[in-house]
DNA sequence: CGATTGACGTACG
DNA sequence: TCGTACGCCAATC
């Protein structure tokens, strides 16, 4: 394709649109999926190239280790972010996600598993 | 081509 | 337990 990216950058969107619905992921795991386990970076620049992408890439659902909305200041206003998480049922306080370890889906874990 | 930045993560105090 | 410092790797200036 004309528009061949870096395959990582398609890798990552990939592993991104499998996250479930009402799940989030966090950049480093991600990135470890991939190979990459000092590219968690990466996946967020990655992100910043999500934008406009088809399909559409779920990057309301990765956050960081800590279940921050590490990255709600690049979804053009920084409640929508936050409004996408809770239409799904993740409860966000404070730029937090609560709970974060019970909506964390990690591809290691689950792609892991079935293969 | 060299320096700076960044949607992160781990280590240290 | 919380806050700060450093390291990674690629893209941008």
């Amino acid at each position: 394709m004309s528009t061949k990216q870096s395959d990582f950058f398609n890798d990552v969107y990939e592993v991104v649109r499998l996250i479930p619905y009402g799940r989030v992921s966090s950049y480093g795991a991600i990135a470890r999926y991939l190979g990459a386990t000092r590219g968690a970076r990466m996946v967020g620049y990655a992100m910043n190239a999500a934008h406009g992408q088809i399909p559409a890439v779920p990057a309301h659902r990765v956050l960081n280790r800590i279940g921050m909305l590490s990255g709600k200041h690049h979804f053009g206003d920084e409640l929508a972010m936050q409004q996408l998480l809770e239409m799904e049922g993740v409860v966000v306080k404070n730029d937090q996600v609560v709970g974060f370890e019970k909506v964390f889906w990690d591809p290691n874990l689950e792609l892991n598993l079935e293969k």
